[in-house]
DNA sequence: CTGAAAGCGCTTACAG
DNA sequence: CTGAAAGCGCTTACAG
């Protein structure tokens, strides 16, 4: 029973074993100096015992806490949950807890939340910063997962790349009058993805950028895009910069009878988790957050671990790896081809072809 | 400069000064015991060298990390974003860090995930578990975020009661046929939303449930609700159980060709980050999720602090409060009175009545 | 008001 | 293969 548990640590395993601490630590760390019969008493009694080892006493003995700290501009981000639970896993991989601080959005409060991770002890730490803030004299190993167009960068989606591929793809199915709809210019992430659908669709293409934020400041939050007009002023496509922007406008252009994809295509980015079950689902594209996770943390670690202990403990600085990594196509049905009514519950082939 | 500091610890700010580590801590402390005058002094060193304290000396010697844990069965949950948010919001003015771990919804990784944070020394912990699995046996303090109808909960949202206010709302509208639409009937939240929609609804009302689970087992994964046919049937309303379904049901609507809400009407759950900017607007409950992550933090603090040091410093157990939180009726535009056409722009009067 | 000392629970050279 | 000892950096009675 759990009840009957005492507060087991080492020198209690070594008391009722008659054994010194020394080779409990030793038995149950595996480093083989114990004898495996002794090895196998020692692991029975501290599982009897239900032991659990002190971290407060390994990491002030190591100087390790096997804690890292994840900062986020805003925890609520819609993409936070695929971030935090790739990252969870990665670090958990790797041997790390991670803690969480949010900056909600405020770059005062980002360097605050990053105070507080480093006062509770965190070895280094993952930043997905705010748009145009840098991240610099941080006392500890520091990631960031931003754009390759940022500077410090460690790791990101190529977002650009994302972006030719879209503009590739809605080039093939024929869209040569597109809208290109993002929320802020002072974002490198959403300009990436801007320049390459821009960059993917034909030279000859028609295209027009509108900015959410732009439009929010004169009409007011969730005021209307105006898609409808675009529509009817000839453009057949809406390549937004992320789903939350592709179902708006694609509930606006349902809501004024225009038809998904027949009359206008929509595509979207982040693969969030609506996009697979709204009608038409929608065409998006993925990163790949495992395998971002996966090199963010392994920089880390590579850091954390390459820190001289002898020298300052503090050693820190942003890692700058700009890895990049590539995104996928998820093609759905809510692009078609221009000007060709699409069987409904058909999924398309893929006309992809360079502009 | 960054690059001069020395690890300062108590003992160097000490010898800096000439003085004890005891009365440095006790100054840094502010326990009073110091002359003002030393006291400053030591503060002052202490900025100059950048002290920061040891949590793994702290937590050892006073056997609290500072630290808890966020158990979340899936974090790729759309509602998680406000929930961690608030999590951690509240625990920092409480004065703690929160780590987090994902159970990935495996019942068994629960368990594994419960266990790792107590490997990393939290003092208590939040549960948000996974449909039907209860928590018990953890060595700390265990606060559930739930619903109220779950065994062993702590707080929760009043679910029943949001499910009635809805259900009053369509009601005092004049909807008298409606479709409620739920994913999986394990989920006492869902079961509780439903059966407070229902009770909400007149007592002639026709209902009818459509558990999405069960549909999609039958026509795989994002498969088509088939709620046009429902209006062709008679259906005016659809109250869904999550803002994610009201998507679904909503974009399906449209792409039929049923104009929301002139049409048929829909309303949601929780409030998510798109309800507010897709067109129609989203009619939805708000749950107050910084009263519940207070809630959940206040209870689960007292009892780490009610916990006596002196026993055993792994009493743990879950808190049974079962205090609910309101919610709040989030009146947009998906939702209107029936058989009335309204005028898009404008936003209905509520005609709130009980059945 | 200030200091000397003990001890939280580990790990790690170093001896034997 | 095993053990005695030191020490990580703090806090907290206890003396003075």
């Amino acid at each position: 029973m759990a009840s009957d548990k005492v507060s087991a640590n080492l020198t209690g395993i070594a008391a009722a074993l008659g054994v010194s601490s020394a080779t409990v630590s030793n038995a149950l760390s595996g480093k083989g100096r114990v004898s495996a019969e002794l090895s196998d008493r020692i692991r029975r009694k501290a599982m009897e015992l239900g032991y659990v080892p002190s971290p407060a006493a390994r990491a002030l003995r190591t100087g390790r806490s096997g804690v890292l700290g994840l900062v986020l501009a805003d925890i609520a981000n819609p993409l936070f949950p695929q971030i935090a639970q790739a990252i969870e896993k990665a670090a958990a991989d790797a041997g790390f807890g991670v803690l969480i601080a949010d900056s909600h959005g405020d770059v005062s409060k980002q360097t605050e939340a990053i105070n507080r991770l480093i006062e509770r002890g965190v070895e280094g730490m993952i930043v997905i910063p705010r748009r145009g803030t840098r991240i610099v004299d941080v006392d500890c190993p520091v990631a960031v997962i931003d754009s390759p167009s940022t500077p410090g960068n460690t790791v990101a989606a190529d977002h650009w790349d994302g972006g030719l591929q879209i503009g590739r793809y809605l080039a093939g199915l024929g869209h040569q009058d597109v809208v290109i709809i993002a929320r802020n210019p002072d974002s490198n992430v959403q300009n990436d993805r801007v320049g390459g659908i821009r960059a993917g669709l034909s030279a000859a293409a028609r295209t027009e950028t509108l900015w959410i934020a732009h439009l929010e400041q004169q009409h007011g939050e969730g005021c209307r895009l105006g898609v409808a007009e675009k529509v009817r002023h000839g453009f057949t496509a809406f390549a937004t910069v992320s789903d939350l922007h592709a179902l708006r406008v694609l509930t606006e252009l349902q809501d004024e009878g225009i038809a998904v994809p027949q009359l206008a295509s929509v595509t979207g980015f982040d693969d969030l988790i609506w996009a697979p079950v709204v009608t038409p689902a929608l065409t998006t594209m993925r990163m790949d957050m495992t395998r971002i996770a996966e090199a963010a943390i392994t920089a880390l670690v590579r850091a954390i671990d390459a820190r001289d202990p002898a020298a300052r403990p503090s050693a820190g600085g942003v890692i700058a790896d700009i890895s990049k990594v590539a995104m996928e196509l998820v093609i759905r049905r809510s692009a078609a081809a221009k000007n060709k009514k699409t069987s409904k519950d058909k999924i398309l082939p893929v006309g992809e072809q360079t502009s």
